[in-house]
This record gives structure tokens, sequence and C-alpha cells, in this order.
RNA sequence: GGCCCAGUGGCUCAGUUGGUUAGAGCGCCGCCCUGUCACGGCGGAGGUCGAGGGUUCGAGUCCCUUCUGGGUCGCCA
């Protein structure tokens, strides 16, 4: 039966006590983490958000009937104590906040009882993760969560009182808005008022916050919920959300002149990581030519190096048709590892097949100075000891090639530099390796859609010097576009904004949109424009992202409260759930059709 | 939509080339225990192996289908 706490007032967090308070009388209240029972002594470790807390039940303290009570305790049953602060006579517990004192109980209320639970409420759980998420209310008591959850919300703070002093206001734009089939899909909402027509959730406030600038409130931000009907991935969520921001009569230099100082105090005071400024920044180009990546972790080498010239002559037919067919042939070279096995290697291949590599070349270079290769039988000792000083190869390493498109060659061996360094954990965590990669593509070309589409989005602007190739070259034109890149995950991206009604109405030309289907689908935007519009630009950071990096987990799950499974469902409410029939055709919408 | 991995008591796992009554640790329940903190001791309950079908004298183990969860490619302006 459970007790009422009438007449007693938490005094303390679990962990709020210490050698400070001994002698007091305090009173505690949380869940039974542990239960020791000595037999006519009872130890309990109490928890709550704080952490643990060791109370103590001896019957000449609290009484036959306190004692009692005291036995029935069982894991997560929620209990007020009531109990004087001592220090402990037995040892002295290291791993915990509060072990070296503990509360000796005067009197207990079992508040509420608990069945127990289906998974072990502790850190550090191995509890497959579908149970974890059915009971996530559970879950969220192991400190792990907490802990992220907690991070999460000292990063939010600090990212509110940081840009308020910068001078930024904090708007909220609709969850209510209008479909704009450009980029991800949109989840729609019906509307009862209007059958047939449908909300739609935003996929960022990026139109809105454009509007802000526009109405003259020069610094925005958000931390703003968004939406996006595409498949899930450890790192993506149907519903997830950015700290987003728009800045009036800016450059790119402003943008990440702030930003930095934001992501240096974020990180100095949520972990306490000291990040030098300014951060490094890299072309899209340099980047891709590098790592084979637009998002390249510079926690290791693996650099890509570009052989094409060095093979320019070679009969190896491998090579020969890359390079024939306008591609490239490149490779890594991964220092030490000439006696990888065969096994690996293959597993390596396969790897490299899963990007659309037709195979994978490799040679290593044994300790005695000989070859061990795919495609040395199909070339000349002049031509592979080229290749080797082209990699800058020594006894001992192991290289890697692939020839194909450059589309193809940067992302099999962009992967498969991931992939190695992961093989061979160069992935340290407790490093923080930032890079702002710049000077990214306007637009690139759709083979599905037989035209150009913007890479970033249909506003941001084209790169001063480059503003003519938009007539001539498209696929040339570079943006005024960055990504913000932490260890090798894009957390955050933005751009500076056209705002100029000739280069938008270009772009629009460019991307094919007819003036009609442009004002139809952004004309609100377009017509804003028209009066009086400033220079402005931003940024969005995926806050689930960056909170995952900074607590060092694996999923983004980790760091969101309720989070959806891979087919986009929550295990714990059930959603998305059948509604209805009144509900339905309310909103005059007949599933018939799906029957049968 | 494709590919890969996993599914065995409440939890985490083991289960040999198919072979008798499916095991362990933790947890849970009961009894004992005054300094435990991975408490200890003794005893006990609890699973038919995600589901369905098939092969076989015999299936947790092999085959097919399917469900659930995870990873990934496509997708994510």
């Amino acid at each position: 039966m459970a007790e009422s706490m009438k007449g007693l007032k938490r005094t303390h967090r679990c962990t709020e006590v210490s050698n400070n308070n001994i002698g007091e009388t305090i009173v505690a209240m949380g869940w039974v983490q542990k239960r020791r029972n000595l037999g006519s002594l009872i130890f309990i470790d109490l928890r709550d958000r704080s952490g643990l807390l060791q109370i103590i039940f001896d019957e000449n303290d609290i009484g036959k009937e306190g004692f009692i009570k005291a036995e029935k305790l069982r894991s997560e049953f929620v209990i007020a104590v009531v109990g004087k602060v001592e220090k402990r006579s037995g040892a002295v517990n290291e791993n915990l906040l509060t072990g070296n004192i503990e509360i000796r109980a005067t009197e207990l209320r079992i508040l509420s009882e608990a069945e127990t639970p289906p998974f072990p409420i502790e850190e550090d759980s191995n509890t497959k993760e579908e149970l974890r998420l059915k009971y996530r209310y559970l879950d969220l008591r192991r400190p792990d969560l907490q802990r992220n959850l907690i991070m999460r919300s000292k990063v939010a703070t600090l990212t509110r009182s940081f840009l308020s002093e910068e001078g930024f206001i904090e708007v909220e734009t609709p969850m209510l808005t209008k479909s704009t089939p450009e980029g991800a899909r949109d989840y729609l909402v019906p509307s009862r008022v209007h059958p047939g027509n449908f909300y739609a959730l935003p996929q960022s406030p990026q139109l809105f916050k454009q509007l802000l600038m526009c109405s003259g409130y020069d610094r925005y931000f958000q931390i703003a919920k968004c939406f996006r009907d595409e498949d899930l991935r450890a790192d993506r969520q149907p519903e997830f959300t950015q700290i987003d921001m728009e800045l009036s009569f800016i450059d790119i230099d402003d943008i990440i002149e702030v930003n930095e100082r934001l992501i240096q105090k974020m990180f100095k005071e949520t972990i306490g990581i000291d990040i030098t400024l300014p951060l490094r920044r890299m072309p899209y180009k340099e980047a891709m030519e590098r790592f084979g990546s637009d998002k390249p972790d510079l926690r290791f080498g693996l650099e890509l190096k570009n052989i094409s010239e060095v093979v320019k002559n070679t009969e190896f037919v491998v090579f020969k048709s890359a390079l024939t067919n306008g591609g490239s042939v490149r490779g890594i070279n991964v220092n030490g590892q000439a006696e990888m096995p065969r096994k690996k290697i293959d597993a390596l291949v396969d790897f490299a097949k899963g990007f659309g590599a037709k195979g994978l070349a490799y040679l290593s270079i044994q300790t005695d100075g000989s070859y061990k290769s795919s495609f040395a039988k199909f070339m000349t000792e002049d031509e592979l000891s080229a290749i080797v000083s082209a990699m800058d190869g020594k006894a001992g390493d192991l290289l890697l090639f692939a020839a194909d498109e450059d589309d193809v060659v940067f992302d099999v061996l962009g992967n498969l530099r991931l992939e190695i360094a992961k093989n061979l954990s160069l992935l340290n965590k407790d490093e923080f390796n930032f890079l702002w990669v710049t000077e990214f593509p306007l637009l690139e070309y759709s083979k599905e859609q037989d035209r150009y589409v913007a890479k970033h989005h249909p506003f941001t602007m084209p790169m001063d010097e480059d503003l003519e190739l938009l007539n001539t070259h498209p696929e040339k034109v570079r943006a005024k576009a960055y990504d913000i890149v932490l260890n090798g995950t894009e957390i955050g991206g933005g751009s500076i904004r056209i705002f100029q009604g000739d280069v938008q109405e270009k772009m629009f030309e460019v991307l094919g949109f007819t003036k009609e289907e442009a004002y139809d689908r952004f004309g609100f935007l377009l017509n804003a424009f028209k009066y009086g519009v400033p220079p402005h630009g931003g940024l969005a950071y995926g806050l689930d992202r960056l909170i995952m990096l900074m607590a060092k987990e694996d999923s983004i799950r980790d760091v969101i409260a309720f989070p959806k499974v891979k087919d986009a469902s929550c295990l714990m409410t059930d959603a998305p759930n059948v509604v209805e029939e009144k509900q339905l055709v309310e909103l005059g919408i007949d599933l018939r059709e799906l029957e049968g």
C-alpha cells in the first residue's frame, strides 16, 4: 500500500548530501537501486538523477515496524527516508560520490511499490534495444541516458544564452506549414476545414527564417523540431532537432566566426574540451581529392592519391578503361599493413563493391621489397615501381586502388578509408576534430530527373567569382555554402542566400523551374524579396548528432528521449496507429483503396 | 525496395558433424546472516528454442516462408 509523503519535504538529492551534512537529519527520496539484506541490518542504495546514496536500516534506530517495512523493499520502489547523515563506519566505497557517508534511517515511507523491471536498470546496459525502447520510461532511468539528456539540456541552455548575448532573437516558426516538394518527403497533415488539402510538417524553418530577415529581425535563432519522411539510420530520425540561425548584413566569415565561438563555449562548458580557434577550413574539391568525402574525418591519415598520370600508358585493362572513360585511378597507402591476410583484403574488396566499385586492385610491398599484387602480372617492373613511388610506398605497406569514374572512385575510397580506420582502431572518440568544408558546388546533376538540382537549396548564393559560369557551365559554379564537420560527421551546414531577384530567377531557370512553378512553391518568399531584403545567410546544426558525438554515443537514439525505430514507429506508444473511422470521415479521407 | 546480422528462461549468453530429461551467470521467490556495497550461505521456481511450414526415425541445430529489432545501400534539396 502506497504511503503519502505528507509532512515530508525532500531536503537533498542523493549526491547533494556530503561530509558537510554529517550530523544533520535529512529527507531523501528516490528509487531503490539495490537492497543488501544482512539479516538485522539492511542497506539500500537510493537512486535519483544525481546518483546513489546508501541508506542503512537498523531496528535500533527505526523501530520494529519500520524495520519490517524495510525488509519489504525491492528494486525500483519509490521511497522517502528520514535519517541522520553519518560517516560510514564500514569501508568507504570509492566508486560513489557519496561513498564515505550514509543515512541512518529513522523513518521510511514506501511511496510506490514496483514490479520487477523487465531488464536491469543499470549503466552500460547490454539489453537489446527493442526491449529498452518498449519500456523507454525505464530505460531513461539509466544513468548514461540521464547524463545524455542532461548534457543536451545544458547545450540548449548555453546556446540560448550565448546567442542572445550575441544579439540573436529566438522566434518560433510554424509546425503546420506548406509542402514544398523539393528534397526530402514531407510529413503531411490533413486539413479538416479544407478537405483534400494538407499541411506539411517543416523539414526545416528555412523559408521562415529568411522571411524574418526580410522583416528586419537581423539575427534569429531557434531550437527547432524538423521532420523528414525518409528511411532511418543510426544518425537519422524522422523527427530531429536543429539549432537554426540566420543573420543579416553578413558574409561567410561573420557566420563562421560567431559559430566557432559558440562551438568553443559548448565544448568547454559541457565536456571541458578546449577547442582552438580558428577551426580548419577546406574547400569541397580538396576534401574530395584528399579524402573522397565532403565530410572527411581528419582524425587519421590514409589520404587518397591520384595516380592517373602515372598509369596513363598502362595496358592493364581495368586502369586503362577507367581512364579512357574519363575516370581516374586513385589509391590509399595503408602503412604497415602489407601482412594483411588475403581474407581481410577480400572483405575490403567486397566492401568496395558495395559502393559501386567493380573491384579493388591491391599491391603489398613485402619486407624484402618484393610485391604481392592482384595486378602485377599485367604490368612492367617500371610501371609498378612508378606506382609505388607515387604512393610513397615502402616495405611493409599495403596499397589499395580504385579505378572508375571520379564519383565512384571518391565514394569507394572515401568509405574504404573509414572502414580501414575502423578496423585498425584509428578512431579515437576522445578526439574532437572540426573542419569547415567550404565552396560546395551549387548544383548537381540528377540523372533520375534529367536536370540540375540544388545541392544545398535553391536560395543558395553562388560565389561571386563564379556568377558568370551560371550561364555557361552551371556544374562548375561554387556556392557560398559551408558545412561544419566533426570527426567525419556533418553536424551543421548553411549558406549565404541569394537576395537579388535577377540571380534568383537565373537560379530557377537553371533548375528548370518556370516562373509560375517558382511562384507557386515559393511565391511568399519571392514576394517578400520585392520589398527590401538584406543580404543574409545562416547555419543549422543537427543538435542530436552534435550531442551524440559529445556523449560519445554511436546512435542518436541514445540522446533522444523517445526515439523511433527503423520503420519510423514508436515501440512504446505503437505510433503510428489506425484511427477511428469518424476521424477519417471528418477529414474526408477514404482508405478503401488500401484495403483488400 | 535491395543486401547483411541477430532472435534460446525476466536479462545476457552457451548449445559440438541433427541424437535421450535444453545449460550457465545475473535477476526473481523462500529461509538464514549486524557493516554490506558484484554481500554471503542453503533451497526453489522459471524456457520447447520469434512464428508457420517442410526434410528426417529424430530438428534449437538443415531448407522455405514470415514476423521483430539492428546495420547499410537506395533515399535523405
